[in-house]
This record gives structure tokens, C-alpha cells and sequence, in this order.
DNA sequence: TAAAAAACCTTACAACTGTAAAAAAATTTC
DNA sequence: GAAATTTTTTTACAGTTGTAAGGTTTTTTA
């Protein structure tokens, strides 16, 4: 039997309709700064140049986010909430060790030839935080739901091949990141085969490390 | 027997030196800029207060260099030539594997410490390097001098343990950098046992990849 | 539907940016 | 030691920045 709706329900209904508008909002902006960020970099992005992106005013971003910093963290909460649990369904669903490597590896140069931009970011931003405090907090944690999805990764191919993983989830992780890095590097400086070099180098080390 | 000295010697010395008090006065500068990069991040850092790290006005700046960009790809050169021989001596007098790679984590982990926010800045300017052709070319140069530097090693290691490296240059490389960066990051942020952890993840990963 | 509130836009501002030109000081030249 | 040149400082400038305040429009409220 569906509850009578007093007065009490209807305002509070409303408060949180417009709460997620808000929110949503937000969040169509935050995107724009992504897209925009990507493209130009940290230190190269205005407001103005993020309103550009918009269909508002730079002053509007003043509305929706305290300062230019607050934008920023909001921007990679939304990266982290698009990057991070890329890889799980193939790591469900690989019944072999090759099967479980070959999609990990699909999916990753896959990401570095259509993403190439939004990982650009991911390392500008992740050396800033270096610089800015503020930041900080954000891009540990993004690093953290990072190295847990490769661990992740790493276990099941050690268990599924009856072997044992060699390095620290913490080495693991920085090893692969630092080759994805190297890769996203050449690709993005024309080396046009940098996905195909990728996979074979992490053939390699995917075969030492576990 | 001395040679007479003439009129054209005494303008070519002239000219010399006066080519040299240029290129020193570049080089001081240069120097300074590099401290205030390290400091405040490529972002953050502005003519002036490169110049208030210097006994000149940030007008001199302009005098020495063409503008920002010549400043900072000065700035990149100067730290490469600091940084791109560093294990050179320890590779060449090292006698067994354990020794060199000793030799090679004690000078890894001391500079981690001790040239923290330069290796921060290297971090930095890599990234932007890629936003921005003009620091590209002399960026990826250092990033291949990097590359050989680590290979020597890694080749020496080899061959003294009469094994042969698993990986191609580029992913040892890459690899390596990664841990290092990492370790740089949780340095940073306030780890104070990041190098014997570097040194830890490195001897791992050194068993495995030759 | 009039009043109130929210959402959004325009404009303004003070600080800072890289660059440039002109003035001053120091050095070299003859 | 006067003139010329180089080096350095000062000052100026036009453009950009993040931020804020004051309106205007739109939506909600009663």
C-alpha cells in the first residue's frame, strides 16, 4: 500500500532532487574539465579554458566548485570512477593463464591507443600532486585502487599457472605502470607499434614476476 | 717556443672569453632556475621567482635567454649532465654481482634522499614534456641517456653472474624507473623507509629479469 | 500569479604573467 | 679619459589568471 504523501515528504523529495541536480551537475562540469585538462595539460588549463568546453560561463564554475583546486579533485574522482575496474570481468572470466594475459593485455593497449590523452593526464596530475598538497589525497588514493586491480591481475594469473608472484603487490604494480608509462611515452611522441611493444614487453615480464 | 702574440689573437681571445662569461653566466642562472623548478614544480614557477633565487632582476632573465622555454630546456640540459654518469665508476670497479649491485642501490637510494625534489622536478618535466614539443627533444634525450645508463648496468650484472638479460633495454628501463618513481612518491609522502624498500623491490626484481 | 529563492551570467578587479623597451651602470675600446 | 659597447636595472605593457560582487533570468513556493 503506497504511503500518503504529506507536506513533510514533498519538501524533502524536492531537497533531494535538487541535491542531485547539483550534484550532477557538478559532475557534467568536472567532465568538461577532464576533457579539457586531457587535452591541455595542468599547468596550461584556465577556468576560462574549461567554460570554453561548456555551455556556461567561467564564472559558473565559481558557482558550482569553492576554488579551481576543488574542481581538480572532483575531476579525478571522476577519472578514478572510469579507470579503475577496467580489467575485472576479464579477470573473471579467464579460465587460463594465456587467456587471463591475453585479455589483460587486450584491454590495456586498447586503453593506450583510445585513451591515450586521459593518461597524459593521469601522470601530469600524479607529479603535481607531488607539488600540491592538495591533491595529494585523491591521487594516493587512485594509485592504491590501481595497484590493487593489477595485484589482482597478478594473483590470478600465479594461481591459475600454480606459481607464486616474486615481487611485492607495491613492485608489481610499479614495474607494469612504469612500462604503460614508457609505451604512452613513445605512442605519443609517434611511435606508432608502441601497443604491439607493450604487450611483448609485458609477455616478458609477466612470465619473471610470478 | 711561445707565439708572438698579435693584434687578431688578442681580439680572438677577447671573443672567447667574452663567449665564455656568457655561457657561464647562462649556465649560473640556469643553475638557480633548476633550484626554484625543484622547489615550487614547472606549474608554479614564474621568471620572477626564478630570479629571486639569483642577485639579479628578473628582467636579466631576457637578456640570457631567448624566453621561458630556452630558460627551462637550459635548465633540463644542465640536470642531465649532473645525473646521466652516476654509476659509471661503480659499474666499472665492481668485481662480483653482489657488488654491483650494492654499489648500484647505494647510490640509488642515497640520491633518492638526498635529491628528492630534483628527481620530482625530472618527474614533472617529463610529463609536461608531453604536452609541450619544445621540451620533448631534450627530454627524450635524457630519457634514452637514462635508458643506456640502466642498461650498462643490468648488461654488466649479466655477464657477471654469466646470465643473460630477459628483458629489452627499453623495458628494464622502463621497469626500473617505475620502482624508482614509486619509491620517489612514497618518499614524499612521508614514508621514511622508502629507499630500503627501493633497495628491497630492486634486488626482487634485478633475481627475475636477468 | 505575485513573491521568494535558486541558478546563472556579466562584469569588474587586483594580482600576476612573459615580454619589451628605455634608462642607467659598468666595462671595454681606442 | 672620452666614446662606444656591454651588462644590468627599471619601468611599462598588454594579456591572463582566479576570485568576487552585482545583476538578470529561471524556477520554486505559497
Amino acid at each position: 500500500m503506497a504511503k500518503p504523501r504529506n507536506r513533510l515528504d514533498d519538501a524533502s523529495e524536492r531537497a533531494h532532487a535538487k541535491v542531485n541536480k547539483f550534484a550532477s551537475r557538478q559532475a557534467e562540469l568536472a567532465n568538461a574539465a577532464l576533457t579539457t585538462l586531457a587535452e591541455l595539460g595542468y599547468a596550461r588549463t584556465s577556468l576560462r579554458d574549461i567554460a570554453d568546453n561548456t555551455d556556461f560561463s567561467h564564472g559558473v564554475l565559481r558557482y558550482y566548485f569553492n576554488d579551481k583546486d576543488d574542481l581538480i579533485v572532483q575531476c579525478i574522482r571522476q577519472y578514478k570512477s572510469v579507470c579503475v575496474r577496467r580489467y575485472d570481468l576479464a579477470i573473471e572470466t579467464a579460465g587460463t593463464q594465456e587467456d587471463l594475459l591475453n585479455a589483460f593485455l587486450q584491454k590495456l593497449t586498447e586503453t593506450l591507443l583510445n585513451e591515450t590523452k586521459i593518461h597524459r593526464l593521469w601522470y601530469d596530475l600524479r607529479s603535481q600532486a607531488l607539488f600540491d598538497k592538495v591533491l595529494w589525497t585523491d591521487v594516493k588514493q587512485i594509485d592504491s585502487d590501481l595497484e590493487n586491480m593489477v595485484w589482482r591481475i597478478i594473483e590470478r594469473y600465479a594461481r591459475l599457472g600454480n606459481s607464486t608472484p616474486k615481487l611485492t603487490p607495491n613492485a608489481a604494480y610499479a614495474a607494469i605502470d612504469g612500462l604503460f608509462q614508457a609505451a604512452l611515452v613513445r605512442f605519443v611522441s609517434g611511435e606508432e607499434d608502441a601497443d604491439t611493444e607493450l604487450a611483448d614487453e609485458l609477455r616478458k615480464l609477466m612470465r619473471v614476476i610470478v
